[in-house]
DNA sequence: CAGTGGTCTAGACCACAGA
DNA sequence: CTGTGGTCTAGACCACTGG
């Protein structure tokens, strides 16, 4: 029985794309660790070297390794980034870097809305607001120290939802197409509960990243993101 | 005399990326416009169709086109525009707000780059970059710490500046028209240069904005923005 | 069906780094 | 010199789309 040459779930490269990914997240490969040459992966996968050579170039491109000409292919040293603008979650942004994401919910209840809050969310005093605080996390290691304010009125089932495996910003973005999005970026100092949370010293720089969601001209909510200066950052690049 | 067949400025693939990104910043082809086809980009430039291939996949990849199995290749519809991208010029962004620009320059040297300004700037240890050191003030008060690092074989008159009236940002973008900006963005405690300079506490924390600027895929300079996280920060807002 | 993109191969030449 | 990555080719088969 002849199999049929070129059909395939997965493309040859992707899976050897997969393999790198999956060493690299198990620790098999640490930072700075030289990979397999693409003759040796070439040989390993039974693809020829070009198949080999895109794989690895797509990783590069990805930020998981570096090569040098002449030197070897290594795993990248840690660096962590995050395009501003797409209100991707973390979680998305977490699993493209090819980590684990995990996550810690530790309020979820309902309150209502101070001068501060009221004026943020363009609601009235008193009116009910969802709060929520959680910490997502990556590869176990807190990244996002994670408040947010939701609009009750418009999302009353949102204190009935188990976060543990939907985000907050995956569920309310499910419920209410995103239309537009503001954000506010500042550099601050962590409180208290943001040190112990984030495990950080009380001197770790933070970005505070404020961000507010409309859909269809309502104003959704309003989330405030923490996040470690010394292991995130925010990045964007494009053509003009 | 024979030309040897692998030895060239530019790579294949890249001329043909560059050609079709150019067509596409003069707007001859237009959003959603179907542009050739990888049997015509491997006949126009004379390569095989996995050359022509690859340039599109990398095109692709950077958001400029979008392909259909079976249909074509087009010109992605918008080009999302980064919000970090209004990081422009700190003396519009000052006299915008009506309030008094002003600056002062500390240094303008020609120095050799060390391997992480090679690094950054895509060129060999040892070669001349010309380094300025400018704080921009608001009404006298400091807002911008700005170290700037600038291929200098690429602008061998800048050290023959006077930035007091026009900032380098200006003179660069007069003479460089920008094709490509990245941003990335961190949260960092201010160095004893940069507390005196920007007359804030060690205490302080401070948005660095590390900024590098390309036109017609050449890398002409990086920049190194710091701002007291107090009273500066990065806003954005956009429908989607 | 023809035309498109998606993938893959086997081999080649070039450039760079280190011994 | 060897071994590495960087690029390129000519041709091939597969899968999807539309007429």
């Amino acid at each position: 029985m002849k199999v049929a040459k070129y059909s395939r779930v997965q493309p040859r490269f992707q899976v050897i794309k997969d393999a790198i990914t999956q060493a690299i997240r198990e620790r098999k490969y640490l930072p700075d660790d030289q990979i397999p040459t693409e003759y040796e992966l070439a040989e390993k996968f039974k693809v020829s070297r070009m198949t080999a050579n895109r794989a690895v170039r797509e990783l590069v491109g990805e930020g998981l390794l570096v090569r040098h000409q002449g030197l070897g292919t290594f795993v990248a040293p840690i660096q962590v980034e995050s395009p501003l603008l797409e209100i991707r979650n973390i979680a998305d942004e977490i699993r493209e870097r090819h980590n684990v994401y995990s996550n810690e919910r530790y309020k979820l209840e309902k309150i209502r809305s101070n001068k501060k809050l009221a004026d943020l969310l363009g609601i009235a005093v008193g009116e009910p607001v969802f709060y929520s605080l959680m910490v997502h996390k990556e590869n176990g290691r807190p990244l996002q120290f994670a408040e947010r304010y939701v609009n009750a009125s418009l999302v009353p089932e949102y204190h009935r939802q188990d976060f543990s495996e939907r985000t907050p910003s995956e569920y309310l973005s499910e419920l209410f197409p995103l239309s537009e999005v503001e954000h506010v970026v500042e550099a601050v100092l962590p409180s208290q509960q943001e040190q112990e949370l984030l495990d950080i010293s009380a001197d770790t720089p933070c970005l505070l990243v404020n961000r507010r969601t409309w859909s269809k001209n309502k104003l959704i909510s309003y989330a405030r993101l923490v996040h470690p200066g010394d292991r995130y950052r925010l990045g964007s690049r494009s053509k003009v």
